[in-house]
DNA sequence: ATATTTGCAAATAATTTGCACGTAA
DNA sequence: TTACGTGCAAATTATTTGCAAATAT
């Protein structure tokens, strides 16, 4: 019993590039509608289950929106950045500037508290929105 | 028409008492559980009924779970805060340190992004966690 | 007395699962 | 050929709702 295999097939492409083409959380659901305007003919559960394993291999993060439905965005594996989410039109911008790693410093010494690089996220407006 | 009326009831003074003494976000489940371990005889869908209107007051915040599911907990209303949630243990600390001025500043000048005061809340461990 | 709240059981909505059939390797 | 993936329908889980009975004012 070795490594599990990863076929390609039509359902994945076409999820991947749904993912691809739009840099914000999206959710099952809209995943779906996209498939079928595109005339695609995949199962909501095949959407789920591929969400769920591209989750697993690091490609997308999830989180719930404010209703609690889960959404999915790709991101690239492996590098520490932060989402700052615009409440308003709900692009998705990596933040990555010095100031975060003062604000982080600040955090530790004033209230001992470790930020967990990887799941912090900032809502608000974006340049677009505000 | 005028103002509608706020019952004090039985349900309502337990379910109060349970989030005023846990300072942290809990499900509509967990309360549900707590009261039926303290005796009670509260139905589930009065627990979700009291947490909505306590949200509509603004006497609670709530967020889903990392599953998605909804979670409570007490907060002064009416004051800008942040929320620093602990992966580990779950308990959820006021920030409010100049340093957060600064990184807000940050963010507008480098991203243009500005970030919504109350919705803002940090992931990592805890003081007594890390 | 009457407006409001409650419990219960049934309705919804999101997500998961079992399984027979289809497909990539 | 055979391990892996898919669609469909049924199951599960969180949450909401209708309504008659109970309670606060």
């Amino acid at each position: 019993m070795g490594t599990r295999a990863d076929y390609v097939t039509r359902p994945r492409e076409l999820i991947a590039a749904i993912l691809a083409r739009e840099p914000r959380f999206l959710s099952a659901a809209e995943i779906y509608e996209r498939l079928k305007r595109g005339g695609g003919r995949v199962s909501l559960s095949t959407v789920y289950r591929t969400l769920d394993r591209l989750h697993e291999k690091g490609d997308v993060t999830s989180r719930p929106d404010a209703e609690g439905e889960a959404t999915y965005m790709l991101c690239e594996p492996a590098r520490h950045h932060h989402h700052a989410i615009c409440g308003e039109c709900g692009r998705v911008e990596d933040v990555d500037c010095a100031a975060i790693e003062l604000f982080s410093e600040s955090l530790r010494t004033l209230h001992g508290f470790e930020l967990d690089g990887h799941a912090v996220e900032f809502f608000g407006r974006c340049r677009d929105c505000r």
